[in-house]
DNA sequence: CTATTTGGTCCTATAATAGGACCAGTTGTC
DNA sequence: GACAACTGGTCCTATTATAGGACCAAATAG
C-alpha cells in the first residue's frame, strides 16, 4: 500500500519509460554503458554508488532488457553488462539530458565532458525533432492527444 | 553523511541534469506542464502524488528555474506554476522518453497517448540527432570526450 | 454569512539509499 | 600449488524519501 508508485500500466509512454529507467541511478548507469563501461567494478568506481544499490539496479535493468549479462569479452570467467538494442534506444534521452545540462547548468566557459562526432572529429549538433514532412518542431507546435477514455 | 548523492558539481552534463530533474516525480510534473497544467490541484489529481511530496517537488523546480510561480491567468488570487524557458528546454528529453516508451514498452496495438503535430494534424516523426554538417548520428557515430583531468 | 474548494503543512509508516562489513570465487605471483 | 589480492557480489544498520492521510487557512461560491 505504501509501495512506491508503479507506472507500469500507465497510458502515457513517458510514464512507462520513467517506471523503467526513472530512478536515481539507472540513467547514469546507462550513460556509462554508452561510454563503454561493462564491468560491475567499472560502474561502481565511476558512480561511487553503494554496491548493494548498484547490484539491484543492474539486475533491474537486465530484467527490463535494457542491459544484458554476457561472458566477459576478454575470455575471463567474469561477466559483463552490455546495452541491448532496447537499451541503445535510450541514446536520444541521454543526448537530450546532456544538451539541456550543457545549455542551462554550466557557467559560461566552465569545462564539461563533450559528445564528439567521430567522423567529423568535432562536437555534435543539436538534437532535433521533426514533423513527418520534415519541418523542425518545437513544443509550441505539438499537443498530446490522450488515449480515448473508457467511454 | 548518508546524504543522498549530489551531482551538482559533476563534470558530466547528464549527471547535472539528473541532479536537477532526475528524481521520481519531476519529469512527470514537467510532462504535465507541457500538457498545459498549471495549478497545484491539477498536478496533484493527474499524478496522484502525496501533496507534501508535490509541494516539495514544485518548490524545488521553481528554485531550479524550471518552473515559475506566477499569478493565476484567470485573475483569481491563486498562483500557477508555468514552465520557464529553461523548463521548456526539456522538451526533447520528454519526447525522447515518450518515443522510447512507445517503441519498447507497449504491446503491439496497445493504446497510448500520442504526440500530435498541430500544423499537420497527425502524429510526429522521430527525434533525430545530427552532426554539425547535417548527417544523422546514432550512438555508434559518437564518443564522449572527458574533460581534461587535473594534470 | 456559510459551505466548499484550493493550496498547502505536518505527522506516521514504509521503502529506498548510503556506507561499510563480510565473503566466495577468480586471478596474479612466485 | 600456495598465497595474496582482486572481483563481484550479499547483508546489516542508519538515514532519507515517499505514501497516505489528518488538519488548516485563505479564497471562492452560493
Amino acid at each position: 500500500m505504501v509501495r512506491r508508485t508503479s507506472l507500469r500500466e500507465a497510458d502515457c509512454p513517458v510514464a512507462r519509460s520513467l517506471d523503467t529507467i526513472g530512478d536515481w541511478w539507472s540513467l547514469l548507469i546507462i550513460r556509462d554503458a554508452f561510454d563503454g563501461m561493462r564491468r560491475f567494478g567499472e560502474f561502481q568506481k565511476s558512480l561511487g554508488v553503494a554496491k548493494g544499490i548498484l547490484s539491484a539496479r543492474l539486475n533491474s535493468l537486465v530484467n527490463a532488457d535494457v542491459l544484458a549479462l554476457v561472458p566477459a569479452s576478454n575470455g575471463s570467467a567474469y561477466k559483463e553488462y552490455v546495452l541491448t538494442e532496447k537499451g541503445r534506444g535510450l541514446f536520444h534521452v541521454i543526448v537530450g539530458l546532456r544538451q539541456w545540462g550543457e545549455a542551462h547548468l554550466f557557467a559560461p566557459g566552465e569545462p564539461h565532458s563533450e559528445l564528439i562526432d567521430i567522423a567529423a572529429g568535432q562536437p555534435v549538433g543539436p538534437l532535433e525533432f521533426h514533423s513527418l514532412d520534415g519541418r523542425v518542431l518545437g513544443w509550441e507546435g505539438t499537443v498530446v492527444r490522450k488515449v480515448s477514455a473508457k467511454t
